[in-house]
DNA sequence: ATTAATGTGCGACACTTGTCACATGTTATA
DNA sequence: TATAACATGTGACAAGTGTCGCACATTAAT
Protein backbone atom coordinates (compact mmCIF):
# COMPACT_ATOMS: atom_id res chain seq x y z
CA UNK A 1 0.00 0.00 0.00
CA UNK A 2 1.64 3.03 -1.01
CA UNK A 3 1.62 5.56 1.80
CA UNK A 4 0.97 9.19 -0.72
CA UNK A 5 -0.27 8.89 -4.19
CA UNK A 6 2.65 11.07 -5.52
CA UNK A 7 4.35 7.49 -4.65
CA UNK A 8 2.48 5.75 -8.05
CA UNK A 9 3.38 8.98 -10.03
CA UNK A 10 5.96 8.42 -12.91
CA UNK A 11 8.92 10.88 -13.54
CA UNK A 12 7.09 12.96 -15.82
CA UNK A 13 3.55 12.68 -14.13
CA UNK A 14 5.24 14.21 -11.09
CA UNK A 15 6.79 16.58 -13.20
CA UNK A 16 3.26 17.97 -14.87
CA UNK A 17 2.01 17.92 -11.16
CA UNK A 18 5.23 19.81 -9.93
CA UNK A 19 4.66 22.19 -12.88
CA UNK A 20 1.06 22.82 -11.76
CA UNK A 21 1.47 23.80 -8.27
CA UNK A 22 4.46 25.98 -8.82
CA UNK A 23 1.95 27.67 -11.43
CA UNK A 24 -0.32 27.89 -8.76
CA UNK A 25 -2.26 24.89 -8.89
CA UNK A 26 -4.10 26.80 -12.07
CA UNK A 27 -2.40 26.02 -15.85
CA UNK A 28 -3.24 25.06 -19.41
CA UNK A 29 -1.52 22.24 -20.99
CA UNK A 30 0.84 24.87 -22.86
CA UNK A 31 1.62 26.55 -19.54
CA UNK A 32 2.62 23.12 -18.09
CA UNK A 33 4.35 21.87 -21.08
CA UNK A 34 7.00 24.96 -20.85
CA UNK A 35 7.68 24.26 -17.52
CA UNK A 36 8.95 20.58 -18.33
CA UNK A 37 12.61 19.56 -19.02
CA UNK A 38 13.11 18.99 -22.28
CA UNK A 39 9.69 19.77 -23.42
CA UNK A 40 8.22 16.84 -25.30
CA UNK A 41 5.20 17.78 -28.19
CA UNK A 42 2.57 19.07 -27.00
CA UNK A 43 0.26 16.11 -27.62
CA UNK A 44 2.62 13.95 -25.57
CA UNK A 45 2.16 16.27 -22.56
CA UNK A 46 -2.14 15.77 -23.16
CA UNK A 47 -1.50 12.15 -23.12
CA UNK A 48 -0.01 12.57 -19.56
CA UNK A 49 -2.78 15.28 -18.41
CA UNK A 50 -5.40 12.44 -19.46
CA UNK A 51 -3.79 10.25 -17.68
CA UNK A 52 -3.37 12.14 -14.63
CA UNK A 53 -7.03 12.93 -14.85
CA UNK A 54 -8.12 9.36 -15.12
CA UNK A 55 -5.90 8.58 -11.90
CA UNK A 56 -7.99 10.98 -9.91
CA UNK A 57 -5.04 13.47 -9.75
CA UNK A 58 -5.69 16.46 -11.78
CA UNK A 59 -9.15 17.72 -12.98
CA UNK A 60 -10.36 20.22 -15.78
CA UNK A 61 -12.30 23.12 -16.34
CA UNK A 62 -13.21 24.09 -20.03
CA UNK A 63 -12.32 27.92 -20.39
CA UNK A 64 -13.16 29.23 -23.59
CA UNK A 65 -11.66 27.18 -26.17
CA UNK A 66 -9.00 25.43 -23.71
CA UNK A 67 -8.77 23.49 -20.89
CA UNK A 68 -7.81 24.61 -17.54
CA UNK A 69 -5.96 22.06 -15.08
CA UNK A 70 -5.27 21.74 -11.25
CA UNK A 71 -4.88 19.22 -8.87
CA UNK A 72 -7.51 17.61 -6.87
CA UNK A 73 -5.66 17.75 -3.48
CA UNK A 74 -4.93 21.29 -2.28
CA UNK A 75 -1.17 22.60 -2.67
CA UNK A 76 -1.51 22.77 0.92
CA UNK A 77 -2.02 18.81 1.52
CA UNK A 78 0.73 18.30 -1.15
CA UNK A 79 3.08 20.66 0.08
CA UNK A 80 2.88 18.94 3.45
CA UNK A 81 3.47 15.04 2.31
CA UNK A 82 6.36 16.69 0.58
CA UNK A 83 7.69 18.20 3.29
CA UNK A 84 7.48 15.23 5.69
CA UNK A 85 8.95 13.19 2.77
CA UNK A 86 11.82 15.15 2.61
CA UNK A 87 12.05 15.53 6.50
CA UNK A 88 11.95 11.72 6.74
CA UNK A 89 14.24 10.98 4.28
CA UNK A 90 17.03 14.00 5.21
CA UNK A 91 16.21 14.83 8.57
CA UNK A 92 14.89 11.50 10.21
CA UNK A 93 11.73 13.06 10.97
CA UNK A 94 13.30 15.51 13.06
CA UNK A 95 11.84 19.17 12.65
CA UNK A 96 14.08 20.75 14.60
CA UNK A 97 17.18 19.53 12.71
CA UNK A 98 15.57 20.47 9.61
CA UNK A 99 14.99 24.08 10.72
CA UNK A 100 18.68 24.17 12.16
CA UNK A 101 20.16 23.16 8.90
CA UNK A 102 18.16 25.67 6.68
CA UNK A 103 18.96 28.74 9.36
CA UNK A 104 22.67 27.57 9.06
CA UNK A 105 23.39 26.71 5.68
CA UNK A 106 20.86 28.96 3.46
CA UNK A 107 22.27 32.60 2.58
CA UNK A 108 20.20 34.66 4.69
CA UNK A 109 20.37 38.44 5.45
CA UNK A 110 19.94 40.25 8.67
CA UNK A 111 16.95 41.52 7.98
CA UNK A 112 15.11 38.27 6.94
CA UNK A 113 16.11 36.45 9.83
CA UNK A 114 15.16 38.90 12.00
CA UNK A 115 11.95 38.56 10.28
CA UNK A 116 11.97 34.68 11.30
CA UNK A 117 12.88 35.86 14.77
CA UNK A 118 9.83 38.12 14.67
CA UNK A 119 7.42 35.12 13.18
CA UNK A 120 8.51 33.16 16.07
CA UNK A 121 7.48 35.41 18.86
CA UNK A 122 4.08 35.69 17.23
CA UNK A 123 3.44 32.27 16.45
CA UNK A 124 4.56 31.69 20.51
CA UNK A 125 2.29 34.61 22.09
CA UNK A 126 -0.50 33.23 19.59
CA UNK A 127 -0.12 29.81 21.28
CA UNK A 128 0.28 30.98 24.60
CA UNK A 129 -3.26 32.94 24.08
CA UNK A 130 -5.10 29.78 23.76
CA UNK A 131 -3.67 28.04 26.58
CA UNK B 1 18.95 18.04 -20.21
CA UNK B 2 17.53 17.25 -16.53
CA UNK B 3 18.71 19.33 -14.33
CA UNK B 4 18.94 17.06 -11.61
CA UNK B 5 19.92 13.72 -11.43
CA UNK B 6 17.16 12.50 -9.34
CA UNK B 7 15.29 13.41 -12.42
CA UNK B 8 16.02 10.40 -14.07
CA UNK B 9 15.23 8.46 -11.51
CA UNK B 10 12.13 6.32 -11.83
CA UNK B 11 9.48 5.59 -9.12
CA UNK B 12 11.35 2.69 -7.47
CA UNK B 13 14.57 4.02 -8.10
CA UNK B 14 13.90 7.02 -6.21
CA UNK B 15 12.41 5.36 -3.13
CA UNK B 16 15.32 2.96 -3.22
CA UNK B 17 17.59 6.33 -3.16
CA UNK B 18 15.76 8.03 -0.68
CA UNK B 19 16.12 4.66 1.55
CA UNK B 20 19.32 4.90 1.57
CA UNK B 21 19.74 8.25 2.62
CA UNK B 22 17.54 7.90 5.21
CA UNK B 23 19.33 4.53 6.15
CA UNK B 24 22.52 6.91 6.57
CA UNK B 25 23.87 6.19 3.29
CA UNK B 26 25.31 3.15 4.21
CA UNK B 27 22.93 -0.32 3.69
CA UNK B 28 22.44 -3.61 2.45
CA UNK B 29 19.85 -5.02 0.04
CA UNK B 30 18.17 -6.14 2.72
CA UNK B 31 17.80 -3.34 4.62
CA UNK B 32 16.92 -1.25 1.70
CA UNK B 33 14.37 -3.62 0.70
CA UNK B 34 12.38 -3.02 4.06
CA UNK B 35 12.02 0.36 3.21
CA UNK B 36 10.22 -0.10 0.31
CA UNK B 37 6.91 0.31 0.15
CA UNK B 38 5.29 -3.40 -0.99
CA UNK B 39 8.42 -4.66 -0.40
CA UNK B 40 9.53 -6.71 -3.51
CA UNK B 41 11.46 -9.84 -3.71
CA UNK B 42 15.02 -9.55 -2.92
CA UNK B 43 15.88 -10.50 -6.66
CA UNK B 44 14.09 -7.34 -7.98
CA UNK B 45 15.97 -4.77 -5.19
CA UNK B 46 19.40 -6.30 -6.37
CA UNK B 47 18.22 -5.35 -10.04
CA UNK B 48 17.52 -2.08 -9.02
CA UNK B 49 20.43 -1.83 -7.13
CA UNK B 50 22.55 -3.18 -10.09
CA UNK B 51 20.99 -0.73 -12.41
CA UNK B 52 21.23 2.27 -10.04
CA UNK B 53 25.08 1.72 -9.70
CA UNK B 54 25.34 1.70 -13.48
CA UNK B 55 24.05 4.97 -13.75
CA UNK B 56 26.40 5.94 -11.21
CA UNK B 57 24.08 6.67 -8.75
CA UNK B 58 25.24 4.13 -6.11
CA UNK B 59 28.39 2.17 -5.44
CA UNK B 60 29.14 -0.93 -3.61
CA UNK B 61 31.64 -2.28 -1.49
CA UNK B 62 31.73 -5.89 0.21
CA UNK B 63 31.28 -6.24 3.46
CA UNK B 64 32.35 -9.89 4.70
CA UNK B 65 29.68 -12.03 2.56
CA UNK B 66 27.73 -9.09 1.83
CA UNK B 67 27.40 -5.39 0.02
CA UNK B 68 27.10 -2.64 1.21
CA UNK B 69 25.58 0.47 -1.06
CA UNK B 70 25.97 3.97 -1.20
CA UNK B 71 25.02 6.99 -2.61
CA UNK B 72 27.38 8.48 -5.29
CA UNK B 73 26.55 12.09 -4.62
CA UNK B 74 26.71 12.83 -1.16
CA UNK B 75 23.82 13.44 0.92
CA UNK B 76 24.23 16.81 1.86
CA UNK B 77 24.27 17.65 -1.62
CA UNK B 78 21.28 15.33 -2.32
CA UNK B 79 19.10 17.67 0.54
CA UNK B 80 20.13 20.51 -0.91
CA UNK B 81 18.77 19.41 -4.42
CA UNK B 82 15.53 18.24 -2.97
CA UNK B 83 14.93 21.32 -0.78
CA UNK B 84 15.79 23.44 -3.69
CA UNK B 85 13.33 21.45 -5.42
CA UNK B 86 10.80 21.66 -2.99
CA UNK B 87 11.35 25.31 -2.46
CA UNK B 88 10.92 25.87 -6.32
CA UNK B 89 7.41 23.79 -6.53
CA UNK B 90 5.66 25.55 -3.50
CA UNK B 91 7.53 28.54 -2.18
CA UNK B 92 7.97 29.96 -5.24
CA UNK B 93 11.41 30.03 -4.43
CA UNK B 94 11.64 32.25 -1.72
CA UNK B 95 13.05 30.43 1.38
CA UNK B 96 11.44 33.10 4.03
CA UNK B 97 8.23 31.86 3.17
CA UNK B 98 9.05 28.40 3.67
CA UNK B 99 10.42 28.60 6.66
CA UNK B 100 7.21 30.91 8.43
CA UNK B 101 5.26 28.24 6.40
CA UNK B 102 7.15 25.31 8.92
CA UNK B 103 7.13 27.36 11.82
CA UNK B 104 3.51 28.07 11.83
CA UNK B 105 2.28 25.13 10.59
CA UNK B 106 4.16 22.85 12.60
CA UNK B 107 3.61 22.39 16.28
CA UNK B 108 6.57 23.36 17.79
CA UNK B 109 7.42 23.23 21.61
CA UNK B 110 8.25 25.96 23.48
CA UNK B 111 11.70 25.15 23.70
CA UNK B 112 12.21 24.08 20.05
CA UNK B 113 11.47 27.75 19.55
CA UNK B 114 13.91 28.95 21.90
CA UNK B 115 16.37 26.79 20.45
CA UNK B 116 15.70 28.06 17.00
CA UNK B 117 16.00 31.60 18.10
CA UNK B 118 19.15 30.46 19.78
CA UNK B 119 20.54 29.19 16.61
CA UNK B 120 19.47 32.24 14.66
CA UNK B 121 21.80 34.58 16.52
CA UNK B 122 24.44 32.22 16.64
CA UNK B 123 24.33 32.04 12.67
CA UNK B 124 24.02 36.09 12.82
CA UNK B 125 26.94 36.31 15.46
CA UNK B 126 29.35 33.98 13.11
CA UNK B 127 28.28 35.67 10.24
CA UNK B 128 29.32 39.62 11.50
CA UNK B 129 32.42 38.10 12.74
CA UNK B 130 33.38 37.40 8.82
CA UNK B 131 32.32 40.54 7.46
C1' DA C 1 30.53 -33.97 3.18
C1' DT C 2 25.78 -33.04 2.90
C1' DT C 3 22.64 -29.73 3.79
C1' DA C 4 20.92 -25.29 5.07
C1' DA C 5 21.24 -20.38 5.18
C1' DT C 6 22.42 -16.21 3.09
C1' DG C 7 24.10 -13.50 -0.60
C1' DT C 8 24.60 -12.10 -5.51
C1' DG C 9 23.72 -12.03 -10.75
C1' DC C 10 21.31 -13.25 -15.10
C1' DG C 11 17.72 -13.99 -18.50
C1' DA C 12 13.22 -13.40 -19.38
C1' DC C 13 8.85 -11.15 -19.70
C1' DA C 14 4.43 -8.59 -19.03
C1' DC C 15 3.22 -4.20 -18.24
C1' DT C 16 4.03 0.81 -18.05
C1' DT C 17 5.78 5.04 -19.87
C1' DG C 18 6.85 8.61 -22.99
C1' DT C 19 6.54 9.89 -27.36
C1' DC C 20 4.56 11.25 -31.64
C1' DA C 21 1.89 11.94 -36.15
C1' DC C 22 -2.43 12.70 -37.30
C1' DA C 23 -7.67 13.07 -37.11
C1' DT C 24 -10.96 16.07 -35.30
C1' DG C 25 -13.26 20.20 -33.60
C1' DT C 26 -13.69 25.26 -32.89
C1' DT C 27 -12.92 30.10 -33.50
C1' DA C 28 -11.01 33.94 -35.96
C1' DT C 29 -9.69 36.03 -40.43
C1' DA C 30 -8.64 36.78 -45.20
C1' DT D 1 -16.35 30.27 -47.48
C1' DA D 2 -11.84 28.91 -47.45
C1' DT D 3 -8.17 28.75 -44.54
C1' DA D 4 -5.29 29.70 -40.91
C1' DA D 5 -4.58 29.24 -36.03
C1' DC D 6 -5.34 26.91 -31.94
C1' DA D 7 -6.79 23.16 -28.86
C1' DT D 8 -8.02 18.40 -27.85
C1' DG D 9 -8.14 13.21 -28.40
C1' DT D 10 -6.67 8.62 -30.55
C1' DG D 11 -3.97 4.80 -32.03
C1' DA D 12 0.36 3.13 -32.32
C1' DC D 13 4.84 1.84 -30.82
C1' DA D 14 9.77 1.71 -29.07
C1' DA D 15 11.91 1.89 -24.91
C1' DG D 16 11.89 1.65 -20.08
C1' DT D 17 10.40 -0.44 -15.69
C1' DG D 18 9.40 -3.75 -12.16
C1' DT D 19 9.11 -8.23 -11.30
C1' DC D 20 10.55 -12.86 -10.66
C1' DG D 21 12.64 -17.71 -10.83
C1' DC D 22 16.62 -19.86 -10.84
C1' DA D 23 21.70 -20.63 -11.18
C1' DC D 24 25.58 -19.81 -8.67
C1' DA D 25 28.89 -18.73 -4.69
C1' DT D 26 30.17 -18.66 0.07
C1' DT D 27 29.91 -19.74 4.80
C1' DA D 28 27.65 -22.28 8.89
C1' DA D 29 25.70 -26.21 10.87
C1' DT D 30 24.45 -31.05 10.95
Amino acid sequence: MPKTIAERLTRREREIMNALFALGNRASAEEIRARLTSPPGDSSVRVMLARLEKKGCLKHQQDGLRYIYSATISPATAKRTALQQLLQTFFGGSLTQMMTSLVTEASWTDDELDALKDEIDRVRKERKKQS
